[in-house]
DNA sequence: TCATATACTGAAAATTTATTCGGTATACCG
DNA sequence: CGGTATACCGAATAAATTTTCAGTATATGA
């Protein structure tokens, strides 16, 4: 994994609970996986946009942080399956306070940038 | 400012909100502004990690997405003052969960990443 | 046999973000 | 006069993150 060579200072709560979900598609994985384990592929079905390569990554680092399980199961093809965490689960309120903030402010940001 | 050549979905909720914040030093701005209003050499003086440039170059992006405003003295030598807007005071509750939920689970990762 | 699908990985390239450095301008103070 | 401080900006560099691409291995089905 990458060592950053300008640390951050993770004793500041805020910065050590953003440094856990604010890489591009973190909070998305956390978000899909709130209601069922999902395998890989299915994950990158419910976001096209993300790289398997990419969610491989992020599911790494997320269950480093143990804020996501992952279960192999010895089969062929291979059979893997990620969950989310209790400790994964306890961040969830956060991200539906952001969903929440998103979808009442969205108009305000349409035309600045389009969608 | 620059444009992304890889454009973000800002139609989805989450990743609108995470958009506005999820940069190195904005949601501490957003913090450190929440009872004061503050020049940029005294948010330097809070924020010594943060170099003036960035916090400069981040301040514009949260004046230019609404969520701080500024206020510029006529005077030499010069004085400006950047606050929080009642758009980015209701982000507020967002940042408020961050920091509890870092402060709750901060043991958790204090090996892991030294601090 | 050959294409497909699965999960995963290494390495290089590209993209995005942050840092460093030097410069603008003006007033005050010693 | 020369040093300090203010706010700000451009550009080059560095750092960090993401993308792209090619590869591992094995079973299934046409």
């Amino acid at each position: 994994m990458y060592e950053r060579k300008i640390p951050v200072d993770l004793s500041c709560p805020l910065r050590l609970t953003m440094s856990l979900i604010d890489s591009k598609w973190k909070s998305c994985i956390l978000d899909e996986l709130r209601d069922t384990s999902m395998r890989p592929s299915e994950l990158h079905k419910a976001l096209p946009e993300a790289t398997p390569r990419v969610l491989d990554l992020q599911l790494k680092e997320l269950v480093d942080d143990g804020l996501v399980a992952k279960t192999i199961y010895p089969e062929l093809p291979p059979r893997s399956e990620y969950s989310i965490t209790e400790l994964g689960r306890s961040l969830l309120p956060i991200l539906d306070s952001m969903i929440a903030w998103g979808e009442t402010n969205r108009e305000l940001f349409e035309k600045k940038y389009g969608m």
